[in-house]
DNA sequence: CACGAAGTGGGACGACCGACCCACTTCATA
DNA sequence: TATGAAGTGGGTCGGTCGTCCCACTTCGTG
């Protein structure tokens, strides 16, 4: 009901489609649901945003950003003493952020898998994932800094084992809730990334 | 318009279905899209399934037995003459299929994620990755038995890694379409499973 | 041949979808 | 205080969805 600024109303409608989005799936992300989750009514929606489509490439496109880089990149350089404590502590923050918030990571696979179906939207997957590889990098890169190691294997290849890694990881454990197999699943992981790391 | 038995209908809309859903993606995959894929009547479709929702039960439930399975373990024991070759062999052989047929791949990630999302589907979706770590247990199981070595580590945790990497590798490919970063990945996977062999 | 079961299909139902129109209110500016 | 731009919301459009009803045809069996 109060007046506001179109940005201002793009903004939480941007929030509340999110909201929606991880509580109840992509399948559930109407227009309807949207401007209901905002509490406002349906002609405003279109008012902020031309199409339901641009906002779904809007969130696409924002929630990369902020997500996993923060979500892996962030967490690498803890108290770790260790390039093995440095990537199983990465590894284990990241399983953490899933079992906190299950929803936002399905949601995340939901709008992958709907991009990739849409030909105007596939780019959009791809960049999404070059980001992650991207993140990826930067972590592995920080990681030999620190540590005053090398890896003996690019890192871009490496990086990309990582982010399959996480994403199998994800879905392994969305389906199956078992923490423990997670973390025995984390523990190969970092085993076969130390395997490629030597002195320097 | 011919004349046939409830069981042979329901063979044909699922059939129908399947390639609908491989096509199209779970999105379109309605009903009316099923009987129109099948050439039958709408009202057929009722005839031979309560709803909807059975047939996408049926299809998760069915689609697992011959795929994965057939898909992994039935490649592994080609020509291979070292552990080596026959994972890598595996591995190489499953991401073929995947670029054979994308749609297929991607529409079980989306019957996943469909299933994670509502209640009654969800333990579906776990009996589903229960069934994939098992066919990857057998593979490992099979490897170790023919060339007479042993895994260090409990191939059950192994097989979440296989199958943590196929998802991944899959994922990643779908994204990016790059055959020969796809072809790294299975290199450091293959590194990655050898470490944990050990001769017997 | 009769008859009931099995199978078929046209049409309609209520619900929801994205999109849009247009009358209305509020506000900034002149 | 007049005026036009900015913002708001009720209502509706055409379309698709899953489901269902019911008249119809075909078939196996008595």
């Amino acid at each position: 009901m109060p007046r506001m600024s179109v940005t201002e109303r793009r903004e939480l409608l941007f929030a509340a489609a999110v909201r929606v989005l991880e509580r109840d799936g992509l399948a559930a992300l109407s227009t309807r649901a949207i401007v209901a989750e905002a509490e406002m009514s349906l002609a405003s929606f279109h008012y902020a945003y031309e199409t339901h489509e641009q906002l779904l490439v809007e969130i696409i496109a924002a929630t990369i950003d902020g997500e996993l880089s923060a979500g892996l990149a962030g967490l690498g350089d803890a108290a770790a003493r260790t390039p093995r404590e440095a990537i199983h502590g990465a590894l284990t923050s990241y399983l953490e952020l899933v079992r906190a918030d299950p929803g936002r990571e399905q949601g995340m696979f939901e709008l992958t898998q709907h991009a990739l179906r849409r030909p105007t939207m596939t780019a959009l997957a791809a960049d999404q994932y070059a980001k992650y590889h991207a993140a990826a990098a930067e972590l592995l890169d920080h990681v030999a800094k620190r540590f005053e190691v090398t890896w003996s294997v690019p890192t871009a290849d490496l990086a990309r084992l990582v982010i399959a890694m996480t994403d199998g990881l994800t879905l392994a454990w969305l389906t199956s809730r078992d923490d423990e197999a997670a973390a025995r699943l984390i523990t190969l992981t970092t085993d076969a990334l130390l395997a490629h790391l030597e002195d320097s």
